[in-house]
DNA sequence: GTTGAGCGTT
């Protein structure tokens, strides 16, 4: 019996109602809608007068012990850096603006649909969100039976961000919602997600969760069954995975090996083309005491998109909070590439110099004179920034990041660095060094695009089907 | 034993 508790986004405002599921949980999907970017929710405890945090684990809020009724609830915001972010983005100029609109919505692929939902239950449920513009769930032309996924498509494009960015409960199964591989290349995407190797087998979801987590927040931990010796983990901020990419690590004594997950569908294993040009640049600073600066590269990403991804500003030095982390739950967002274009941030430099971190300093002990560089400013200043530079400031009234990062915030700074376009690369993957890619940038034809492999046959996806709950329930049922 | 499950009759 579904009942309603009264939320306010802060203290001081007016309350609404929103109605609780059969489980008496509420569901943050359900307080997102009517408090867009909420990711909790906290309460006054009369008793000690401070606030309270309310639980929440698989986008669900769980009551306190002594129900929903005894309190008001109030929104919980996203970190302090971050909601200025989204704050800046929202009233923004002209130019922003220009950015924002031309962020177009793009139909999105609904997967792990229970078999029994109808497209208008899927419109419902993502109505919540924003205004649906299509919803489909495909079928069987023959049977009518649900081939469990379906298509959605928004007709805001920050709806289409919202959806995007965690994980949905409809029907009762956990559904991820992408950009579908058909558009792949279109949309700008960050990986977020590190491939594990050399596991053991008592190397468990929860340990990896656990052991990463010191470098930030992990959104999904994925370890194929039957044990295949790998794993792969997601984290929030791309810029963590990043960083990560080519290390060793030790986990309950087992040296595992982290590199860039591959993406699933790549179009280099279904004879499609070639791969584009992506450079990624990590943070300047390192983040946690044991960790590297980053001033490399990683140089391969799916094909398509020629694109700079600015790394986030000179590193603040603080040490990753155990605060900020602590929190089970939150959106566990599934995505490998949350889309940074869509959060409003592509074309803008990296983010600002992180503070409270050790002076950054100019690797080729150079002066800058931007322009003098034959190219353009923007890829400079990305380029400048991936080299751990920092912030340059306001290019070509483009390319620079924003404001001063926000230092000292435990977790050591900001949200993962904007990015900046790339010329449209079908170049070949530059060769480690600064300058050698500065010479590269900017050529090359368009990219191949992912072509479309044979269908499996249509007895694996039956057998597929029958695996499937059985999957979901092993893949989460360690997070409850 | 180092790359995950699923991707659109228009």
């Amino acid at each position: 019996m579904s009942s309603y508790l009264q939320v306010a986004e802060d203290e001081g405002e007016e309350p609404i109602e929103l109605p609780s599921e059969d489980d008496g949980t509420l569901l943050l999907s359900t307080l997102a809608a009517q408090f867009p970017g909420t990711c909790g929710l906290k309460y006054r405890n009369p008793e000690t007068k401070t606030m309270r945090g309310v639980r929440l684990v698989e986008g669900k809020l769980h009551a306190p012990d002594e129900g929903w009724d005894k309190h008001v609830y109030y929104c919980v915001f996203p970190k302090e850096n971050k909601r200025k972010l989204d704050d800046h983005l929202e009233n923004s100029t002209a130019k922003t603006k220009r950015m924002e609109t031309k962020a177009k919505c793009s139909d999105l692929i609904i997967l792990g649909l229970p078999w029994k939902t109808t497209e208008q239950q899927l419109r419902e449920y993502f109505e919540s969100f924003g205004e649906v513009l299509m919803a489909q769930v495909k079928k069987d032309p023959k049977t009518g039976q649900s081939k469990g996924f379906g298509f959605i498509r928004f007709a805001n494009h920050d709806a289409q961000v919202r959806v995007m960015s965690q994980r949905h409960l409809i029907d009762g199964r956990w559904c991820d919602v992408k950009v579908p591989n058909s558009k792949e290349g279109q949309v700008h995407q960050v990986p977020c997600k590190v491939f594990v190797g050399r596991c053991t087998e008592d190397i468990s979801a929860d340990d990896l969760r656990e052991y990463f987590s010191k470098f930030g927040e992990v959104t999904d931990v994925f370890i194929p069954k039957p044990f295949r010796a790998f794993a792969f983990v997601t984290f929030l901020d791309p810029e963590v995975a990043q960083t990560l990419c080519g290390e060793d690590h030790i986990i309950k004594q087992v040296s595992v090996h982290v590199s860039e997950a591959s993406p699933k569908n790549d179009s280099s294993h279904r004879g499609g083309g070639g791969f584009g040009h992506m450079i990624r640049g990590g943070g300047g600073g390192g983040r946690g005491h044991d960790q590297k600066g980053f001033g490399g590269y990683q140089a391969t990403g799916p094909g398509g998109n020629g694109m700079y991804q600015g790394g986030g500003g000179g590193g603040g030095g603080g040490v990753v909070g155990e605060e900020g982390l602590g929190g089970r739950g939150g959106n566990r967002g599934s995505l490998d590439m949350p889309n940074l274009q869509a959060l409003g941030i592509t074309g803008q430099g990296g983010g600002g110099g992180g503070g409270g971190g050790q002076n950054l300093t100019n690797p080729l002990g150079m002066g800058l004179n931007l322009g003098a560089l034959p190219m353009n400013p923007a890829l400079v200043a990305a380029a400048l920034n991936q080299a751990g530079w920092g912030l340059i400031g306001n290019l070509q009234g483009g390319g620079g990041g924003g404001a001063g990062g926000g230092g000292g915030a435990p977790d050591g700074g900001g949200p993962a660095g904007g990015q900046a376009q790339g010329g449209q690369g079908g170049a070949p993957p530059p060769q480690p060094g600064f300058l050698n890619w500065m010479s590269q940038v900017g050529g090359g034809g368009a990219a191949g695009g992912g072509g479309g492999g044979p269908n499996p046959a249509q007895a694996q996806h039956q057998q597929a089907w029958q695996q499937r709950d059985k999957q979901q329930n092993f893949k989460y049922e360690k997070y409850d």
